[in-house]
DNA sequence: GAACACTGTCGAAGCGCTTCGACAGCCTCT
DNA sequence: AGAGGCTGTCGAAGCGCTTCGACAGTGTTC
C-alpha cells in the first residue's frame, strides 16, 4: 500500500502539497504539480478510501435501494441501475447496492454510519415509510417515482399520468370508442404504487373527456393469467378495438391469443405498450408504444443528487414528458 | 454524530470497551455489556464506515462488477445481483455496484483504494482481461462464470456443458433424431462468452454420443430474427423436430411461428430452454427447461467470497448441476 | 500461602487523509 | 521605499475507530 507520505516523499513535498495537487483546492505551481503526478504514476499511489472518508466526512458513494421484488419491471430496474451506476462514476461517485429488504432500517443505518454522502430510492409506494426519515435526515435524497406527498422531497419520474392521456388520444385519434387497459399485477395496486395509479387517472381523465368507454383490468404476467383477464374482458366489451398494456410480461402473450382468436393487429385492434423501447421493437409485432426512459431516469436521478451535494438545487419533482412512437400494432378503428 | 467516544462517557466505560463490546474480540462481563449496549441505544449511536475502514482495514463492501451490456439475460442478471446484495447483509458486507464500462481500471481502482474487501465479477469472459490484475491481487475475488484458466480463481457457476447435454439426452429419450439449437446472439460467441460455448460443447458432445444430427445458430433476439434463423433452419433441416433455445428473447418468437406454421408443440415439434424459471412458466406453452439458478449463483459467490476473506477455503471451482423440468412443450417425436 | 494463570478493563498509539492557519517570497501600488 | 496583497508551500491537528500491551483483581494449584 503506497500513501500519501511516500508520494510526498518521493516527490520532496509535503503531504499536504500533494493533498492539494489531488483535490485542487488551493493553486499549486506547474512545476509542483507535474513532479507530484509523476511520483504518483510511478509509484502506483491510490487514495485510501476509508482515511479519505474519515478526514473529509464524504464517502464519495451514493447509496440506491432497489426494490426486492423481482417481480415486476425488471429490465427497467437493471436499466436504471446501470445508468446510476455509470453515470455516478462520472462525477467521481461509487454506487453501494441496497435491496429493499431492509426497509426502513437500511436508511438509517447507510445515513447513520456516514456510509453513502446520499441516496437515490427506486420502487417508491405512494405512502412509503422511509418518507419520514428522508425528510428529518442531513442526507439528500432523490426518489425515482412519486409518492403522494413531495413536499421537502426531490423526485425523478416518468409523467404517467401524460402518459395514460396520450395512449388514449392515440386511440381516440383512430376512431376507437371501446378501449381496454392490461393493468399491471393486482399486487402492484394493493402496494399503492405510484405510477400504476397515476396511470389510470390519465388513462380515465382523458378518456372522460374525449367521450371513450374505458374499462380497466389488472393482470398477472404470463400467458395462462392474459388469457383469462383477456376473455373477461371480451365478454364484458365485445366492441373493444383497442388495448393499452401496462404489463410488460402480458404484452405477448396478448398478441399471442389475438392472432389465436383471428382477431389482426392491427387490422381488427389496435395495441398500445408502455414498456422500454427494446420490448416494442422486439415483439412479434412491433409495438405502438410509449418508452420508459430507464436511462433518462436513472441519469436524472444522479444529477439531481449530485446537485444536492454540492449545495446546488433545492427540492424539486422532474417529470419526464412521454413520448408515443407509432409502430406496426396500432391503426384505425375497424368500421362497425 | 454520535461517537464511540460519546457512547464510552454515557456508558461509564472507555472506549476500547465499546469497541470490544462491539466486535466482540475480547471477553466483556454481562454488565458492562448490557450497559453499553443501553448507551447505544439511547444515543442512536452508528459507527462511523471511514473510521471502521481506516484503523481495520477492511471495509466490509464488497464489490459486484455487472456487464454494462443489457443485451442479454438481463432478469438473470438483476437477480444475481439482487441475491448478491442480500447474501451479503447477512454476512455483514454491503455491496458496490460496477458496471464493466471501466473495465480493468475498476478493479486496479477498488483494489488500489481498499474501497471494497474483495470482489464479486460476472459475465467472465473466456480470456477476460482482467484476470491477470485478479490472479495477483491481494484482494480476493470470486467469478459468476467460468473462463478459459481458471488456475488460481474462484469460480461459481451453471454447469452449462451438463445442461447441453441434458437437453439433448431428454429430446433424445423422446426419440427426437433431427435437433436444432437456437443459440445466443452471434455477438455473445464472438466475445468467448464461456457459458454459450460449454452449452454448445455438451450440447454437440451427447448429440454425438447419441447419434443425433445437431445444427446450431446464433440468433438475435426478437421476432424478425427469429423468423429468419428459423426458416433457415427448417430448409436446411426440414426434419427438424427437436428444438433447444439458449436465447430468452428467441423464445417467445420461436413458439409465436411454430403457432403460425401450423407446427404443433409438443405434438409436432418439442422444445426445450435454458432460462430461469419464471420465463418457463409465463411462456405461452409451459416450457420443459433447465432453470438458470440465479439466486443460487449470487448466494454461492456469496459465500465463497466471504469464506477466502475469513481466511477459509482455497481456489475453487464449484459447477451447480443442471435440472431440467418437464412441462408442456416437449414430448415424443412424431412418427416419420 | 506463594506462584501462577485468567478475566475484564483501560490508555495510548496509530490508520492515511484533509484542512486550517502560518508564512516566506514576490509583486504592485502610492 | 514601505505597506499591503498574492501565491505557493508547509506543519500540525484532528477525523472516529481498532488493537496492542499493561495491569488490577480474582481464582487456581501444589
Amino acid at each position: 500500500m503506497v500513501t500519501l507520505a511516500e508520494v510526498a516523499q518521493h516527490a520532496g513535498v509535503s503531504a499536504s502539497t500533494v493533498s492539494y495537487v489531488l483535490s485542487g483546492k488551493r493553486s499549486i505551481s506547474a512545476t509542483t504539480r507535474q513532479r507530484v503526478e509523476r511520483s504518483i504514476r510511478e509509484l502506483g499511489y491510490h487514495p485510501n478510501a476509508g482515511a479519505r472518508a474519515l478526514a473529509s466526512s464524504r464517502s464519495n458513494i451514493i447509496a440506491l435501494m432497489v426494490p426486492l421484488r423481482t417481480d415486476m419491471y425488471v429490465p427497467v430496474m437493471m436499466e436504471i441501475a446501470i445508468a446510476v451506476a455509470t453515470t455516478a462514476r462520472t462525477h467521481g461517485y461509487d454506487v453501494l447496492l441496497l435491496t429493499g429488504e431492509e426497509g426502513p432500517d437500511a436508511v438509517r443505518r447507510v445515513a447513520g454510519s456516514g456510509l453513502a454522502d446520499g441516496m437515490i430510492l427506486m420502487d417508491v409506494e405512494l405512502d412509503d415509510e422511509r418518507l419520514p426519515l428522508l425528510r428529518g435526515a442531513r442526507q439528500p435524497a432523490v426518489l425515482i417515482g412519486l409518492p403522494a406527498d413531495t413536499e421537502g422531497l426531490t423526485c425523478v419520474d416518468l409523467d404517467f399520468k401524460a402518459t395514460g392521456a396520450l395512449c388514449v388520444e392515440h386511440l381516440a385519434e383512430r376512431g376507437h370508442r371501446d378501449v381496454a387497459v392490461i393493468g399491471e399485477a393486482p399486487a402492484v395496486y394493493e402496494r399503492h404504487t405510484g405510477f400504476a395509479e397515476r396511470t389510470l387517472d390519465g388513462l380515465r381523465g382523458r378518456a372522460r373527456e374525449l367521450g371513450l368507454r374505458l374499462l380497466h383490468r389488472p393482470c398477472e404476467g404470463g400467458y395462462d393469467a392474459m388469457a383469462v383477464t383477456l376473455a373477461r374482458i371480451l365478454d364484458e366489451r365485445p366492441g373493444t378495438t383497442g388495448f393499452v398494456v401496462q404489463n410488460e410480461s402480458a404484452v405477448e402473450p396478448l398478441l399471442a391469443l389475438l392472432r389465436q382468436q383471428g382477431r389482426a393487429v392491427p387490422e381488427d385492434v389496435s395495441v398500445v405498450a408502455v414498456c422500454p423501447e427494446q420490448v416494442a421493437v422486439q415483439a412479434s409485432v412491433r409495438l405502438t408504444s410509449v418508452a420508459i426512459p430507464a436511462q433518462e431516469m436513472g441519469r436524472h436521478a444522479v444529477e439531481q443528487l449530485v446537485a444536492k451535494l454540492g449545495g446546488r438545487g433545492g427540492d424539486e419533482v422532474v417529470l419526464l414528458a412521454p413520448e408515443l412512437t407509432v409502430r406496426a400494432s396500432s391503426g384505425p378503428a375497424p368500421l362497425p
